[in-house]
DNA sequence: CTCTCTGCAAAGCATTTGCACATTG
DNA sequence: CAATGTGCAAATGCTTTGCAGAGAG
């Protein structure tokens, strides 16, 4: 859905401009990691020293908005943003946190069906599994012998 | 999934006491609204004037904990909460924001499917549909004949 | 050259928490 | 009574924003 090509052309189509630290924001989610903003920030400030906080936050909404990243909102914790590459859903620890990509082709009737019924158009959805990992049932099978 | 019964029982069952703070928040919630924390607040005050903010969310954290009560997290706005009666999905309008509750009974086996092959249990899923309603697509063509 | 973007630092806001007192079981 | 829960108010932490100077097209 965006390969390295389409980054900048992405943006080059949008009424946005092409700056360094926009190319630079969207090459630190090239390699797929689910990362909090402030992780964002230190991978673009090894490149990119005097960039802010606030500009990754206002560079993701913008790639946001166009569609090239695809922001996870944790529930307290910090949203987690990643490049938006194939459609796919999340399965979330309910021990770590830890958030995995899954497929679910068989979702998009389902979800169309709905909004259709509903006369809603433009339609998105997101499935998230929560689930206890096989780590975190270890731990917990393993503080139950001790307690 | 949670009636006016089950409601002081489950507080019951639990490892938490049963207050008059726990047991009004529950009422509040008792007409299937989403609210946020601070109408949950409004609502509760009404009946019980020297209730604080902060324990209203200390105890929709509880009655998370315990099942009788489900969170939405939006964006960037607050969180909205609701009773847990039956399973089920929610309809956003990227417009109005207005939150809708849909049936959804063929996403249990895609779930459950897809946490099992990643060896996660203790499953559950929740799907977000975000689409635009009848009256911002109205909104938004009107828009566009005047521009 | 103009319009947009950025850095900086301060503000905003939902949510959490420490502490002393009140309540529950 | 002992253990929990509550009110209050202050703290926290993520995210947003106003402004003046820098940079893109």
């Amino acid at each position: 859905m965006a390969d390295a090509k389409t980054v900048d052309a992405g943006l080059l189509q949008s009424r946005y401009r092409l700056t360094k630290q926009r190319a630079t924001v969207l090459r630190a989610l090239g390699d797929g990691a689910h990362l909090t903003a402030e992780e964002i920030f230190g991978r673009v400030r090894a490149e990119m020293p005097g960039i802010s906080l606030g500009t990754v936050y206002r560079t993701l909404d913008i790639l946001r908005e166009i569609g090239l990243v695809q922001a996870f909102v944790m529930g307290t914790a910090a949203a987690r943003f990643e490049a938006a590459l194939e459609k796919h859903h999340h399965l979330v620890c309910s021990g770590c946190n830890q958030l995995s990509n899954v497929q679910a082709e068989r979702l998009g009737s389902i979800a169309h069906e709905i909004a259709a019924k509903m006369n809603y158009d433009d339609v998105d959805y997101a499935l998230t599994i929560v689930g206890r990992c096989e780590a975190c049932r270890a731990v917990a099978s393993d503080a139950a012998l001790h307690s």
